[in-house]
DNA sequence: ATTATATTGTGAAATACGGAACAACAAATG
DNA sequence: CATTTGTTGTTCCGTATTTCACAATATAAT
């Protein structure tokens, strides 16, 4: 049975997965769907209805099953296993990726990083190799996902170069927006554009939870010399 | 008139504005819905729906006027003008983010770091306080929006003690999911869930754009077994 | 054993959202 | 001036997603 699996949906279920180990680690068998919802930030029902969805059953009164969902939510998404990631760009965000401990916790790690400056000092313990050598470490090491950290102007430059070498999942730093194509899933973070988000909430009032009223002109009013003024 | 702004759309205005002012700055007077489109990633349709909301007009064969677009979108949005935000937590990643000379496009800059650590060397041109100087620094200087990069442990009592200093606007790079509340939007990046979720979509096959067909069981067949291990 | 209680599972309703299509119309062309 | 062309503005539509509400039911309590 093919089931659609959307972004949103692979989002939360790899955020539970995360709360259900965390819990299995403090020794929890059993977990409702209640705490899953506090813990990732959504409904109960949401909860309820995301595992409803993939088959996953829980008990009328004592909950959800920890290790065996854990287990479930494994073989669904694909258990993260020794799994390597390279970074484009070895300026400060990339070294600060670089030297994140955090990430085996999600079972997965940084395997090399790529700079045109070599020479910089960088207090990494893995290789730091010119672009040049990228295509083959990825093709030697079967790497699949890379993150995206070198300046503006070469975005798509290196884009181009990942996608050459077989990359198929980029996560981008970069202001510019890059298009996911069928061989290649990109996922853009652009914090500066979250930030102005954030003062746009907070500008206009006591920052709402979801979203917001917003003034607005009438068509009559201020609008009608506006638009004489554009056209 | 009021309008919901969801929270999409406002990010895809943040999008418009930023664009707009680079192709200002390269002498543009006018540009079209599919050029937008292009440039945020969106649909040249959406484009125009979005500015048909807002009663922004174009020219039935002009497209849009570009200075008339940004004016307009600031008035909306609030221009970012001087505005400041400050970093909690000055270690790999908040001083990556200290570091940085793009936010000033966006009008807007870090005003200070702060930390339980202030003696590291860190090569930042901004003041690096303690976390007891941060609430007199926060009313004194009206910072609204503050980027929150701390250890895990200590990610809920930063965030009380940012609510409490009267911050309304943070960004969340810790993996503890914090909630919006009416007085504080919140917005949370989970750098590590977003690499955990390129595994996924390239795992699945060959990466695909926005969704994906998974293999599920059915609900008789492995189903079942697992069900009775569960109960 | 019976009753009470808490929690799941899910169908239906509500919303939100984006896409396609096309009429309206300004500009260009001849 | 008439015609062609290209782009906007808007309506309609389908779909995806979330919330609501409550029946079903497993466990706990007495
Ligand atoms: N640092 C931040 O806080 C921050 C915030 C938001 C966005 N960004 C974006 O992230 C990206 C990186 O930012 P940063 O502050 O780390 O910049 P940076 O200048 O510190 O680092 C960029 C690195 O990329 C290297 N590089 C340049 N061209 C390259 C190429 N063709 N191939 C490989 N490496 C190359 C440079 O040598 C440099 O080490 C930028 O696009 C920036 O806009 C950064
Ligand atoms: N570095 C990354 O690449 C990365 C990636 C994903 C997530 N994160 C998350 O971002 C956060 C920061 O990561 P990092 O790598 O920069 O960590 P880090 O340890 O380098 O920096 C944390 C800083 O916070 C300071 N600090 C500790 N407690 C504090 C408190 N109560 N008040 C103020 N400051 C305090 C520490 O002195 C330290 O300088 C962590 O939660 C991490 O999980 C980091």
């Amino acid at each position: 049975m093919k089931k659609r699996l959307n972004k949103e949906l692979v989002i939360r279920l790899i955020k539970y997965r995360r709360i259900l180990n965390q819990l299995k680690s403090l020794g929890f068998e059993r977990v409702f769907s209640n705490n899953l919802g506090d813990a990732i930030g959504v409904a109960p029902a949401l909860v309820r209805k995301d595992f409803s969805l993939l088959f996953l059953g829980g008990n009328k009164r004592g909950g959800y099953n920890i290790d065996y969902l854990s287990e479930k939510l494994d073989a669904i998404l694909g258990k993260a296993q020794n799994q390597k990631i390279i970074i484009m760009g070895m300026g400060k965000i990339g070294t600060a990726l670089a030297q994140y401990k955090g990430f085996v916790q999600g079972g997965f790690e940084v395997a090399a990083g790529f700079d045109i400056d070599v020479s910089l000092p960088r207090e990494v313990s893995i290789p730091v190799l010119p672009p040049e050598k990228m295509q083959d470490f990825v093709r030697e090491n079967n790497i699949r996902v890379a993150v995206l950290t070198v300046p503006e102007d070469s975005a798509a430059l290196c884009v181009k170069m990942l996608k050459e070498a077989g990359i198929q999942g980029i996560l981008n730093f970069t202001p510019v927006e890059i298009k996911s194509t069928p061989t290649c899933f990109v996922h853009n973070i652009n914090i500066a554009v979250e930030i102005e988000n954030l003062f746009f909430q907070v500008i206009k009032n006591g920052a709402p939870p979801e979203d917001w009223e917003t003034e607005l002109p009438d068509e009559e009013g201020i609008w009608e010399e506006e638009e004489a003024e554009n056209s």
